[in-house]
DNA sequence: CATTAATCTTTCCGATGGAAAGATTGGCTG
DNA sequence: CAGCCAATCTTTCCATCGGAAAGATTAATG
């Protein structure tokens, strides 16, 4: 009768949703998103797909704790980034770098972010409130440029939807590898600074004279 | 035996795949992507699910082929809004705002544009050429704002991947509601023009005393 | 020890994508 | 025109999925 112990673990294990929530991610990373069902995460810890349903109730529920997680990782690695750098501009600039670069490390998660059963969430939900965390630590490292750096706001410009849409924009194209290839580590970084240059200074393109300019004579140190 | 002639249409009827592709892109737009299902667009057309898998084998490859469409639908709409503006800068921002306006009207075709069962699509598709089709319009506008407008290339930079990496990633952002809300069709005009006006000038910022500056005393007429 | 609440499994249902086999139709060859 | 063939479409079937329901097991509480 306790011979069956070994085969089956018992009911009550460790904390089962975290572990769901992380079964969730490595599935989509190794196998893509669409292979993120119920029953295929329950499987892959040892459960029913009930005993999943039991703690999520539905399946948008477990994958908006999953894109949830993904958006708190992502606000460490770009706070993380954040403390990199002499002055503010090269701290942003190491921020923007970081999100590209975990949007190409993790393709699967930045989709798990766009999955279509969780673009009719609730406005209040926790998924809500995470990507909004990961945005103001954004924020922050921009606000530091415009206190600190030679960043000046526009009249009636939002500078951090700027620079949130062009690094995401850009994450995202590179991901999916669409639009364009990165194949190699140093052609992603080279393409990353082109566009964080670009970002800083416009498309108008660099003015003669000015300082910060690239290849003009520096005036700095 | 004539008499239910009149309750089923025949069996050969007009062009089925284009029939099908049109009934999924306004199953997309009008109940979300999630519920673009082979039987739920056959339905639509009064079809067997067989029918439709007759001609588009997998249902990827019936997404696939709506995905395609609306590469094109985009890059008519931003070919169209290429030819309104004085100058080359002008006709450029007005397709940077058509690519925008395309993407609030149509949220579910965004979506559909990054469906789970579309990203391991293979790169020789006609999605892909599509993509690209849409992207060499507005490398087009670009490319005039080189040669005729003020803009100049960066040392490196790819001016394209930034402007389609910002109008993109704003799009997305904006259709999705989650980063900012745009209610009224007035406060979606002024974020676009902020957006364009940043993306020229960049984060730097206006530079005092230069041409074509916005809000510093102006050198012109 | 008895009761209660939480956890998990088994079982069931409707819906889905896809495969298989048969029915229907248009076109093509004799 | 008759007969055959290929394309089109339907019906049927299966494995899987999400979710609901009911029962079994376990922990906590009295």
């Amino acid at each position: 009768m306790a011979g069956r112990g070994a085969k089956r673990p018992p009911y009550h294990r460790g904390n089962v949703p975290a572990t769901l929530v992380t079964a969730t991610l490595e599935l989509v990373e190794q196998s893509g998103v669409a292979s993120a069902t119920m029953r295929a995460v329950a499987r892959r810890v040892e459960l029913s797909h009930a005993a999943a349903t039991h703690h999520f109730g539905k399946l948008e529920n477990l994958l908006g704790a999953a894109a949830t997680e993904v958006y708190q990782r992502l606000a460490a690695t770009l706070e993380e980034a954040g403390t990199h750098g002499e002055d503010a501009l090269a701290r942003f600039r190491s921020m923007g770098c970081a999100y590209i670069g975990f949007a190409i490390a993790h393709p699967g998660w930045m989709q798990l972010l766009e999955h279509p059963l969780l673009l009719s969430q609730a406005e209040s939900e926790p998924l809500v409130r995470a990507a909004r965390l990961a945005r103001d630590v954004l924020q922050r490292g921009l606000d530091a440029g415009f206190e600190d750096g030679p960043m000046t706001r526009h009249p009636g410009g939002d500078a951090a939807v700027l620079a949130w849409s062009t690094v995401h924009g850009f994450a995202k194209l590179a991901s999916t590898g669409k639009l364009f290839a990165v194949d190699d580590a140093d052609a992603l970084e080279r393409a990353v600074d082109a566009l964080m240059t670009s970002m800083f200074f416009g498309l108008r393109g660099p003015v003669p004279g000015v300082d910060g300019e690239p290849g003009t004579a520096g005036s700095s140190g």
